[in-house]
DNA sequence: TGTACATCAGTGAACGCGCGTTCACTGATGTAC
DNA sequence: TGTACATCAGTGAACGCGCGTTCACTGATGTAC
């Protein structure tokens, strides 16, 4: 029952995607690869054919995520002024559980806990999707004249992780639309209170 | 080798602060029963002697991290200015696992992914826990006469939780010294940026 | 281009370990009289 | 107050299940000649 290669390509991008929102959906802990295998249409025994080990395939499921992440940021975004993007960045991530697609997405707000019990493979995974999305607000914050514009990017992060790992405890719908909400407006207060050039207010602890 | 009484109910509540610690430090499925039970001096078949299941004592223990957090906060607090206590509770959280005495005390940005896994009965003292941060700041910025006092203080929780959840992730300390650094201007920035009465604001789906 | 052999994706079963839970037992505590 | 019995906190071993990983096997693909 070989596949060719082109096939097992395919095979591994399937298990790929499956296990990213496998995980996203039901966390790392209690998804079995079993459970993996299956969902992507093959049995428990060919998965060491493709990962070394549960690990391996965490952080590249992780790495995944954040692609698709990025990747739906940067076609929602992609032609809009720097303000509109960073509305429909920060709108799209606060609401990847509202609505009828119900399709949780960023693994730093679904798998937060899981991930820094992960080994450093995992965690430096997890970082690195992290500045990608600070990077890339960023990039428009700056373009708005924001005098610590990756401060800023990062404050605004903080908010919609914060924001959305809470309303994933939730019970009540109503009270997960409150907290998604009221983070929005947060980021609205946070981008007019924030100083811009030519207002150079020195900020103490600045990183690169 | 039966007890007494007393000595059952002591028992009982060193298991559950045993329990609290290490679900802080090693997570929730991470952390076996036997482990809490040797790490509090007992041997593991005497656990079910004050506890029906891993379930019961999960949503034991994070009432008793909730209890010791809200206390330390109101310790910290008492006496102090609004604005003060504000800052001290704000600096506290972000600081639970800074310095010597690494003491992570928070679920919410501790065990986030795991909580919203678990059964509904701890997803609900989670969120009692998370309603009584929450209260617990807006009374302060009530008396700051914030007009939104209560979605400023959910906004504070949001940014505090998401920045020590992501620090938590990162791998070098440094990074997550950055990040907490980061939250603690946010929370100055927001404190600066929303609207005060008599500046009276009217803000849409404001909620109880 | 055709043939013979090696490779390896995928299968299905099994192994071994850890964990939640149960259980028989001990002996001090609590209680009924 | 004293005595006899029931209770039950705590022990240490065992059970049973699920999960990560391994393994022998199959047969199509890839490769050497």
């Amino acid at each position: 029952m070989r596949k060719s290669k082109a096939d097992a390509a395919e095979t591994r991008k399937r298990i790929l995607s499956t296990a990213s929102g496998i995980f996203l959906r039901h966390g790392i802990a209690a998804t079995a690869i079993s459970d993996v295998m299956i969902a992507a249409g093959l049995t428990q025994g060919g998965f060491y054919r493709h990962f070394e080990s549960k690990e391996q395939l965490v952080a590249e499921a992780t790495a995944t995520a954040f692609d698709e992440l990025i990747a739906a940021f940067d076609s929602a975004s992609s032609g809009k002024s720097p303000r509109e993007a960073i509305d429909v960045i920060v709108h799209l991530y606060l609401n990847q559980h509202a609505g009828t697609d119900f399709e949780p997405r960023c693994p730093l707000a679904n798998l937060s806990s899981e991930l820094r019990l992960s080994d450093d493979g995992v965690k430096v995974v997890a970082l690195e999707g992290y500045s990608r999305f600070v990077k890339l607000l960023a990039s428009y914050l700056m373009r708005l004249d924001y005098t610590d514009y990756v401060g800023m990017a990062e404050s605004i992060v903080s908010v919609v992780v914060g924001a959305v790992t809470l309303s994933r405890v939730a019970v009540e719908p109503s009270f997960s639309e409150s907290i998604v909400g009221n983070a929005q407006r947060t980021v609205d207060i946070l981008l007019q209170g924030a100083p811009t050039s030519p207002t150079l207010m020195k900020i103490s602890g600045n990183k690169r």
